[in-house]
DNA sequence: AGAAGTAATTTACGCGCGTAAATTATCTAT
DNA sequence: ATAGATAATTTACGCGCGTAAATTACTTCT
């Protein structure tokens, strides 16, 4: 294999014996060009090992096979596990996924929409900050360039959504927490950054309602990202002055469970399922490290797999149809309560 | 601002009333122009919000100011971090880093060393999934572009490898752990895929014999990157099967010390440094979630950030000599021990 | 003000590919 | 075998920019 260096379409048409454009097609859609052809392309491809300049197509070609994924925090796990999974689906379909993190921060987000501009991209999946973002600026951005929001929804923003139910992560918590013991108490940060976040608290409140309950809601101080620390300072605070009104807990998502869990275990207070446990605590997302908290969490599961596919087969359409795809679809994926330890 | 549609460089030139190579220098350098005519690009580019297609420039540059960034499994938060701050070192410093991860698989590696053949970039920083890698088809990269690696070092691959001092990590856990207790026996992975773990038992086994003491080291089953489940899994067999030998524990990383601690938990054994608890647990790399578990957890931090500047700066000597640094240099950190509940 | 030095302009070509139109070769079905 | 359909080839142009050489304009200093 590989005699010379082959340099440019021209030559590798040359020493193939194909014409530069038949050998342009092909590699635009394999499919396209007659089997015979094609199995000689490819035996010369074998001997030669060359590949197209990428700059050069991208230049020349109406549409890129790039898509773009913007998430808001990739050190979260649940964000790096939904990126996992939407690269691992772009690749199978044939594009380059380019994948960004805003890392909490409203200026990189901005900055990696300005870059995901300057490549071009077919369509983009795009997991907004939420209350940090600069809606004006995604707007403009999604006239541009087909883009489906996923995770956190900006009403009326890009072609569809695509989410979770946050009613069906919270129905199924609240009702499993008081059908086991003590009515749930709703712990959460006053200031969420994330949509989510409020939904969660709206639908708390409605089952409770629903189950004639009274409500309790628990709002800890904490900005950006750090979930996990915000929740431990908030627990041993709550915790510390005794201001739990019931010994349930729900906590708007794990990561504030985690540190809500770390804070129990340094006071003293146990936590679980069972009559001996001082409290119960339940969550939301089925973060990759609930399952190792102490004692292990009860929570609600998102369908990552369902979530991934729906977001890009909705984006596949988009770019097809050539950016429009009529009114935009709102969907939302239900939750799987994974009964654990904790509750 | 923006009057019509530029559509070109040419078209730029002519609404800013200067020439296009002129405007071409700019773009490849503001300070290469005079500050007057910088001034009248920069106002005319404000009022038209030109920007050049960043194909054509990558087509004609000799180099691109594309940097590849590659970790072994990007859900694992030590690789985020890292990362976070790779890529914000590259925008700082003018370059466009482009985020791959390997996601534990050898095939998903060579793919993104593909991807960014394609892409042609002035420089990479890698970090190999080591035991995983195809360390043939990583020299060949190696061999066609400027790399650093990082974290994991594959022996004269690479133009330089920057990573931690694994001795100096694993000296400062065990000299704790014997200070203040029982002689410290070594938890990790039979087949770890990182060969920083073999270098870290090295390093114990090393550190024994300096201190007189009878090492011992115990190997649990597992593969891939689950390392909490495998630490967890393994825990429970040992601490089972009583088949500690001593009550300290010094975890390979935190990842299994997460799975450790989980399992203590689950059997009612008690983590701590304090005489009344029955083990004491430290570890190794100060795992953003090490400061949760429960109890709090001993460990060795990494300097991120100076692992970070160390290898980017290095990389961009290599980038600015064309390709030639001399001698392959090998740069470790230290580590900092950080005093927690669990040991 | 004039010389020397620096910066901008003009002109022209090339990068590696997409793509369109006209032509020629090859396949399929009768 | 022949017509019709399909596929490949030839030819030619364009994409948006980098860049080099020769020329002209502008600065700076004495």
């Amino acid at each position: 294999m590989s005699h010379q260096k082959i340099k440019n379409m021209e030559e590798f048409a040359a020493v193939s014996g194909i014409s530069r454009p038949t050998i342009s097609k092909y590699f635009n859609n394999p499919d396209s060009v007659r089997a015979s052809t094609r199995g000689r392309i490819e035996a010369a491809l074998k001997e030669f090992n060359y590949r197209p300049n990428i700059y050069a197509i991208n230049q020349n070609r109406r549409q890129t096979k790039n898509i773009g994924i913007v998430v808001p925090y990739l050190a979260d796990p649940f964000f790096a596990e939904i990126a996992r999974v939407l690269e691992r689906c772009c690749i199978d379909a044939g594009f380059t996924p380019s994948l960004f993190s805003s890392h909490g921060e409203q200026a990189l987000e901005m900055a990696a929409l300005d870059i995901l501009r300057s490549i071009k991209p077919a369509g983009v999946l795009l997991a907004p900050l939420g209350r940090l973002s600069d809606k004006k600026h995604i707007e403009q951005f999604c006239n541009d360039i087909p883009t489906i929001l996923f995770d956190s929804n900006i009403e009326g923003i890009g072609a569809a959504f695509v989410g979770s139910d946050n009613f069906s992560f919270v129905s199924q918590t609240v009702e499993y927490l008081n059908r086991n013991g003590d009515v749930p108490c709703f712990f959460e940060m006053k200031n969420p950054a994330n949509p989510n976040a409020n939904k969660r608290r709206y639908a708390y409140l409605e089952m409770m309602k629903r189950l004639n309950l009274e409500p309790h809601v628990i709002q800890i101080e904490g900005n950006g990202w750090q979930f996990e620390e915000i929740g431990f300072q908030g627990a041993l605070k709550v915790l510390r002055n005794d201001l739990l009104p019931t010994n349930a807990v729900l906590c708007s998502n794990d990561r504030l469970a985690i540190g809500f869990l770390s804070a129990c275990y340094e006071l003293g207070i146990s936590v679980g399922g069972d009559k001996a446990s001082d409290i119960r605590v339940a969550s939301h997302d089925d973060h990759p490290y609930s399952r190792f908290t102490c004692p292990s969490l009860t929570t609600a599961a998102h369908d990552y797999a369902a979530l991934a596919n729906h977001a890009l087969g909705t984006l596949f359409e988009l770019i097809e149809s050539g950016g429009e795809i009529g009114k935009r679809q709102e969907t939302l994926f239900a939750a799987r309560l994974i009964m654990r330890d904790s509750a």
